[in-house]
DNA sequence: CGTCGCTCCTGGATGC
DNA sequence: TGCATCCAGGAGCGAC
């Protein structure tokens, strides 16, 4: 997530109220509910009117009403670049933008997509609809409830379930377990009042420095500059 | 309904 | 040195 949150900041600075003129699509499959052909027709010519994240799901909304859902997993990137810079296999996705630079998905594993929506059927969305509440932020007595509500379960995998709180990847599963002295195979059900505190006060705090490091510095992410965040874990 | 295991993919690491 | 094999990893999906 902090990764996600740098990189919606950095585009509401760089792309935000910018037109897409056209785009060039080298790789069809990340598209996911949409054909290269109706993508080019919905998407060009229209403007990047918003920049926003749920979970770990940039979301960025256009003119016509319409809103890109961005998932860039492991290794997808999204980078504000000039044209002339070269374009490696990578490279899946351009967006040229009237101010000159472009807009480019860039993928090592494939595993990210798009999606195009109509911005009215958000709510809709099942990606959006199963997302629990953010982590980051998180009220110790609701992260309680939440707990036990849930029960069983190791707490690690709970921790990176979208859909009982979101914003949690393995990076940051692994650092505020790793706060908290609590393994990660751990059943939810044997955690004592005082490790789920600690729990919580971990992942706030691993979310926190995180997010103003600009990103986790360790796999592959870097921020739409290139350039790698600067959040070093233990 | 929850949980498990499989799947997508590439390149770096490891084995021989 | 070169070739083959293994492994990582978010989340959707089918099986049970």
């Amino acid at each position: 997530m902090p990764e996600v949150e740098t990189i919606r900041k950095e585009l509401e600075e760089k792309v935000k109220n910018k037109k897409i003129l056209d785009i060039e699509i080298r790789l069809a499959k990340l598209l996911k509910n949409s054909s290269v052909e109706d993508f080019k027709k919905k998407v060009s010519s229209t403007s990047i009117e918003d920049i926003k994240r749920r979970a770990k799901l940039l979301i960025i909304e256009l003119s016509n009403k319409q809103s890109l859902l961005i998932h860039l997993k492991l290794t997808g990137r999204l980078l504000y670049t000039n044209p002339n810079e070269p374009v490696d296999k990578h490279t899946h996705l351009i967006f040229n933008l009237n101010d000159g630079h472009q807009l480019r998905f860039w993928d090592l594993r494939q595993f990210g997509y798009i999606k195009l929506v109509e911005s009215g059927k958000l709510d809709e969305i099942p990606e959006l609809k199963e997302f629990g509440p953010e982590a980051f932020g998180m009220y110790l007595e609701n992260f309680k409830a939440l707990l036990v509500k849930k029960r069983t379960g190791k707490i690690k995998t709970l921790l990176m379930d979208q859909s009982f709180i979101a914003g949690i990847g393995n990076i940051y599963a692994d650092e505020a377990l790793f706060y908290a002295k609590i393994h990660p195979s751990r059943n939810i059900n044997t955690l004592s009042e005082s490790e789920i505190t600690l729990l919580h006060k971990g992942a706030q705090k691993v979310l926190t420095a995180a997010l103003s490091k600009r990103g986790s510095s360790v796999d592959a992410y870097v921020d739409i500059y290139g350039k790698p965040g600067e959040y070093v874990p233990y």
